[in-house]
DNA sequence: GCTTGATTTGACCATCCGGTCAAAGCAACG
DNA sequence: CGTTGCTTTGACCGGATGGTCAAATCAAGC
C-alpha cells in the first residue's frame, strides 16, 4: 500500500531536508520561515508544502532522524574493550562529530535550550535507557578497578559538554582564538585526550 | 541635564527586563513576542514601548549587563594565589553561576548558538582581551611547574562547557537522571572538583 | 498525441507581530 | 481647582508569515 516515492520525490524531499537544516540550525525554529527553507532547497513555498504537510513536519523529520546519529558513538561503546581506550574513543568519535555535522549539533542544541518541547519523550525514554546501560558499564570499570572512580552519568555530561562546546559555540571559540587558529580541532582533540587520560587512568602506584 | 528616573520608572525598567530574561531565555530573540513579555511584566504593549524603544532595545540592555556577570569570575582568577586553588574557585564560581542564573546562560547561549549577531564585537574585544591575560597567567604558572600542562586556552573552554552544559541543558541532564534526582549541582560540583584536580595536579613522583 | 496522475506555481488569505498615535488618566504643585 | 508633565492605553497600521487552492505544467504510458 506505500507509494514506491519516485526518484524526483526523494531528491525533493532532501533537498527540503538539507535546506532546513541549514535554515532551522541558524536560525531557530520560530527564527526560521518557510520562504527561506523554500529558496535554500530551489522551491517554491507551495511547493515544498506539497511534500511536507508543514514547517513542524519539515523540523520534526530533522529531528528524528539526528537522535539516531547522534546516539550512534555512545552505542558504540563496547563493554568487552579496553575501558580508557572506549571512553577515549568515544569521546574522538563524539568531537568528529562536531567538527563534521556542527549544524545537526546546533539544531539539537536549540531544541534542548527552549525546553525540548518536541523531543521530550525520545530524552526520557531512548536516550535514558541508552545512558543507563552504558553508565552501568562503566560503573562496572570502575569497581573492577579498571578506571579510576568518577559518577559515570557526569562522565557522560561532561564528554557530551566538552565535545558538542566546540560545535555550538564555534563563534566564541573563534573570536577567542583569534584569525590566526581557524580550526581549533586538532589543539581540541589533543587536549581532550589528555583531560580524559589523566582523569580516567588508574594512578600507577 | 540626566532625568534622575523616578521610583516608577526604575520599577518598571526592572520589571521589563525581568519579564524579557525569562521569555528570551526561553524562546530565544525571534520567537519571543512584545505581547508576551508586556504581559509577563504586567503592562500593555504601548506602555513597554514608552520604557524601551523596541524589542531590540530590550535584548540589548540585557545582554550589556549580563557580559560582565558573567565574567567576573574569570576576572577574579588571582595571579597571585595558588594555581590549582584558584582554578578550582573559578570553576566553582562559574558552576554557581549556572546554578543560581540559568535563564542568564541560556539567554547567552541562544545568542551565540545564533552565531552572536549582536554580540560579536564584545567576544573579539573584552572577552578575547580577559582571556589572553589569564592564558597567559595559566601558561606562567604551567612554566613555573605549579600545575601539569595544558592548553591554556582549551582549559577555559572546558571549564565554560562543563560548567554551562548544566544550565544550558537541564532538561536533558533532569530527564537522563530521573525524576528522582531533582539536583543534579552537587554531584556535578564533586565531579569537576575531581575532573579538574586530576587534570591539574601535578603528580608526585 | 492523448490521457492520467504527479508536480509546480501565482494569487490569495488569515493571523501574528512590531510598532505608532492620539487621546485619556493621573499625580504634583501652585 | 487648574495647569503641567508624566504615564497608560485602545485602536490601528503595514509588513511578514504559515498555509490554501485552483489552475497550469509536466512526465509517462498507451
Amino acid at each position: 500500500m506505500i507509494k514506491p516515492a519516485t526518484r524526483i520525490q526523494e531528491k525533493n524531499r532532501a533537498s527540503i531536508l538539507a535546506a532546513g537544516l541549514a535554515v532551522f540550525s541558524q536560525y531557530g525554529f520560530r527564527g526560521a520561515t518557510l520562504d527561506q527553507i523554500a529558496e535554500a532547497a530551489g522551491l517554491s513555498k507551495p511547493n515544498l508544502l506539497y511534500y511536507f504537510p508543514g514547517k513542524e513536519a519539515v523540523h520534526a523529520a530533522l529531528l528524528e532522524g539526528l537522535l539516531h546519529t547522534w546516539l550512534d558513538p555512545l552505542r558504540a561503546l563496547n563493554p568487552a574493550g579496553d575501558p580508557l581506550a572506549e571512553i577515549q574513543a568515544y569521546v574522538a568519535r563524539k568531537l568528529a562529530l562536531s567538527r563534521d555535522y556542527p549544524r545537526e549539533s546546533r539544531l539539537f542544541a536549540n531544541e534542548i535550550l527552549q525546553g525540548a518541547p518536541r523531543i521530550e519523550p525520545a530524552l526520557t525514554g531512548e536516550l535514558k535507557t541508552l545512558v543507563d546501560g552504558k553508565a552501568a558499564v562503566i560503573a562496572g570499570w570502575i569497581a573492577q578497578g579498571r578506571i579510576a572512580p568518577v559518577d559515570p552519568y557526569h562522565l557522560i555530561f561532561s564528554i557530551w559538554a566538552l565535545t558538542q562546546h566546540y560545535a555550538d559555540f564555534d563563534v566564541q571559540v573563534r573570536a577567542v582564538l583569534g584569525p590566526d587558529k581557524p580550526d581549533a580541532y586538532p589543539a581540541a582533540g589533543a587536549f581532550l585526550q589528555t583531560l580524559f587520560t589523566r582523569l580516567l587512568a588508574v594512578r600507577p602506584d
